[in-house]
DNA sequence: ACGAAGATGGAG
DNA sequence: TCCATCTTCGTT
């Protein structure tokens, strides 16, 4: 996907308002979180999954833009990231949080009769929930027509940046984005072990 | 081989 | 603030 060929603030921003349809619920994304580059590189990036080389479970991060990216989360959670820029380097974009617009009723029963509508996909492990993403989805095409994970890209929309949300290292770069004035966005909270604000970064 | 930490989320 | 739960990674 060339739109995505592009290093992972500019793909974040560029998912922003994509309109992501799995297993019966459409959603529109409304927060995004960058992450990778090379470590040796540019984007050198310590809190990516990527930052200490190629392995089985990151292996996606350095494929083509376009594949999904999904990786359990302490064990419970799934998570789920959009590939990006080059073949042969590693970035990619985490979904943090989407607006349900079809398919309420299958969401409600993924999450349960007492979640609001707002919380429905807010927060990358309940969007995977919300939406039936599962680790058997790594590494599919996003793109491609018939996948069960099937992303549009929208129009351009601004949008406000701010520290990424539970990350030790590199706490304080502003690489989650998100739409203004969402109610589905979800709360920032540092990682208790990150250093404190303004420390180098 | 062992222990700590982790791109979370929900409860207290 | 704490804990569930388990994989990955750094250290012995």
């Amino acid at each position: 996907m060339e739109l995505l060929r592009v290093d992972p603030l500019t793909a974040a921003r560029r998912l922003l308002g994509a309109v992501l349809t799995c297993r019966g619920v459409s959603a529109t994304v409304v927060e995004v979180e960058a992450y990778g580059g090379p470590p040796d590189g540019p984007w050198p990036d310590a809190a990516a999954h990527s930052y200490r080389g190629p392995g089985p479970r990151n292996q996606v991060m350095f494929g083509p833009a376009g594949r999904l990216y999904t990786y359990r989360s302490h064990g419970i959670h799934v998570c789920a990231n959009v590939a990006c820029a080059d073949d042969g380097v590693a970035a990619a974009v985490l979904l943090r949080a989407a607006v349900i617009e079809s398919g309420h009723d299958v969401v409600q029963r993924r999450r349960g009769e007492a979640v609001r509508e707002s919380a429905f996909a807010r927060g990358p492990g309940n969007l995977c929930a919300a939406l039936g993403i599962t680790m058997a989805d790594n590494g599919i095409d996003v793109f491609a027509e018939d996948s069960p994970v099937h992303l549009r890209l929208g129009e351009a929309q601004p949008c406000i940046a701010g520290p990424r949300v539970g990350v030790s290292k590199a706490a304080d770069r502003p690489w989650r984005l998100w739409l203004a004035g969402r109610p589905e966005v979800s709360a920032y909270r540092r990682s208790p072990r990150a250093p404190a604000p303004g420390g180098s970064d």
